[in-house]
RNA sequence: GCCCCCAUAGCUCAGCGGAUAGAGCGACGGCCUCCGAAGCCGUAGACGGGCGUUCGAUUCGCCCUGGGGGUACCA
């Protein structure tokens, strides 16, 4: 299925306004005007209905019904069109003949995983880099909003052909890693029965502990002679590795995500490939030099600030915004991906506008997407907080998905927008959580497949099932439900909101649901039986690739 | 100050400029001799305020109010 049921119903009103123009004299206006269809929320007013000829009623100085009429009486002869009405003030209703309708059960069930999908993104290599925490510590639920939404849109880009790169960037060298390494080196002589204190703008929590833990247990306390200042150089890469190799990969993998590439930074500080990066913005004119740093030219590029990428320090080391400029261009330059899809939390909207000046500079901007999504919030001590490390006001990752599951967890994160902040309560998504809506998509899925165990033990098969004969509008009503998956996914893709698949699904349960309450599946009548299996089993097909889509499994039984 | 996001039912959230604004939880009332009641049906309940654009605004623009984020030689 490569065309979306809406793309076909456009077509038809291009053909139809086409002809008109040819036929009337209407101005050029006509053929360029933008054919949106939508799907009418009243079912009087048909299965898909236009406001092209409200929209034309100006330019060609006709009146709207008067335009619909035209627009009606040429509309194109096809098996998928029943009827075209024009309703006041001027719309163009359109409604699909229920035979075709129903037959289109066949046609997703015979595609299968395959229903939906398209080659529309073929050829092109594509990397979604999400999550990107500092390994600063374990995965928190602030960090790892991203990762359900990075890890969907993904999915759907390579639902859509594209060849999906899942890119995990490490922040594996900065002042917020020697913070730690001092944190660890602290807590590495309390261990060895020094009295300490953090400090404020130290790493106050426990994992700190665990990780001067592991250091003591495997190196005992050679350390122990040893400045602050060297064992906080001793101990940094120690616990970027414990947390990076360790801790983020296994809550990204129980969280249902599988990373294709770990990148650090670090790799790129060492390179001379920033050096590199800053000599080509240099020739764009894009960089001055002014005491004693190196400054990306925002400001006259437009935007209201300028910005540090080498510092002024004796290394001249490169800023995080340095680096990171560097790692896109070594992204789209020299691994040659044709697009690269970065999913960054709320705080990093001064950084993206920066990124935007330097790729733009590099010519590079028209590959590079971003999706910016904000912040979650979580009920700490009775009212709502911002999450933090060094606060020691954090939520992990695993104690959610150990509290409700994974299922439950991922349909959390990805049900609301990403533009709106996410007020997490944990108590209260725990009471929740055996009525999550979650269960009631899974619900439907696995409510199918006991149909077909029942119709099973009554040898009834969907082989040789005639589709035909389904008659009653119940059926039609789901069936056409289900062709709108194609164009959702469409829509996923061209919002970057993942979330709209999760009120898809939601719908497709719920019109699953009552039409089982209706529809006797399995029943007397043998042919209905069958064809009525062939219709459920279209069902489950859609909320099977829906829930795919979402990382969400899709059960036999609950 | 400037920039970005948000404000929809008691709560948590959907809603592509269209024709009667939808779910879930919570409240109230119904439905299992029949394919799974983790379900179905019904009742009550909402677009923060103003101005504008438009044939038509919850949706677009401006202003106000209230939240959140950013505005570092942090990341």
């Amino acid at each position: 299925m490569t065309t979306t049921l809406r793309d076909t119903i456009a077509a038809a009103f291009r053909a139809a306004i086409d002809r008109a123009a040819a036929d009337l004299d209407w101005p050029a206006e006509a053929r360029d005007a933008a054919i949106e269809v939508e799907r009418p929320g009243d079912p009087a007013h048909g299965d898909l209905a236009s406001s092209v000829a409200l929209r034309l009623a100006k330019p060609l100085r006709k009146p709207p019904l008067a335009i619909a009429e035209a627009i009606r009486d040429r509309f194109p002869a096809s098996e998928v069109v029943a009827t075209v009405e024009v309703a006041s003030p001027g719309f163009v209703n359109v409604r699909l003949d229920p035979r075709w309708v129903v037959r289109q059960a066949d046609a997703i069930t015979s595609a299968g995983a395959d229903f939906g999908r398209t080659k529309a993104l073929a050829g092109q290599r594509i990397q979604v880099e999400y999550i990107s925490a500092n390994p600063t510590g374990p995965m928190t639920v602030a960090n790892a909003r991203g990762g359900p939404m990075g890890d969907v849109l993904a999915n759907v880009l390579a639902f859509m052909g594209a060849e999906v790169t899942r890119e995990f960037y490490l922040n594996d060298r900065n002042t917020q890693i020697d913070v730690l390494g001092r944190s660890v080196a602290l807590r590495y002589r309390e261990l060895h029965g020094e009295k300490v204190e953090i400090p404020a703008d130290g790493y106050p929590l426990e994992y700190v502990i665990d990780i001067a833990q592991r250091i003591r247990d495997h190196e005992g306390d050679r350390y122990i002679g040893m400045s602050l200042d060297e064992q906080a150089r001793a101990f940094a890469p120690k616990a970027v590795d414990i947390v990076a190799h360790e801790w983020l990969p296994r809550a990204a993998e129980r969280f249902g995500m599988h990373f294709d590439v770990w990148t650090r930074e670090s790799t790129f500080m060492d390179s001379g490939y920033v050096g590199d990066t800053i000599k080509e913005l240099r020739a764009r004119d894009a960089i001055e030099d002014r005491d004693s740093a190196v400054w990306l030219k925002s400001k006259e590029l437009g935007e209201d600030i300028e910005s540090v990428v080498i510092r002024s320090d004796p290394g001249h080391t490169p800023t995080y915004l340095g680096i990171d400029i560097a790692y896109h261009r070594h992204c789209l330059v020299e691994r040659g991906f044709d697009r690269k899809v970065d999913i960054w939390g709320a705080n990093t909207h001064g950084h993206m506008r920066r990124m935007r000046t330097a790729l733009t500079a590099l010519g590079l901007i028209d590959r590079w997407d971003v999706v910016i999504y904000q912040y979650v919030k979580f009920m700490h001590e009775g009212v709502l907080a911002k999450m933090g490390k060094r606060t020691g006001r954090i939520l992990l990752l695993e104690d959610v998905i150990d509290a409700v599951g994974v299922d439950v967890a991922r349909w959390f994160f990805l049900q609301s927008s990403p533009d709106r902040t996410l007020d997490f309560d944990f108590e209260l998504a725990v009471r929740q959580s055996s009525e999550n809506p979650a269960y009631y998509v899974q619900y439907a899925h696995a409510r199918i497949a006991s149909i077909f165990r029942t119709a099973a033990d009554r040898g009834l098969t969907t082989a040789s099932a005639d589709t035909s004969i389904l008659t009653s509008p119940g059926d039609a009503v789901v069936v056409k439900a289900l062709l709108r998956f194609p164009e959702l996914v469409q829509d996923v893709m061209e919002r970057r909101a993942p979330h709209l698949l999760t009120g898809y699904a939601l719908e497709l349960a719920g019109m699953f649901h009552a039409y089982y309450k209706d529809h006797r599946v399995v029943g007397d009548d043998p042919a209905l039986s069958r064809a009525r299996l062939r219709l459920v089993e279209a069902v489950q097909v859609t909320l099977k690739q829906v829930l795919g889509l979402l990382g969400i499994s899709a059960p036999e039984t609950m």
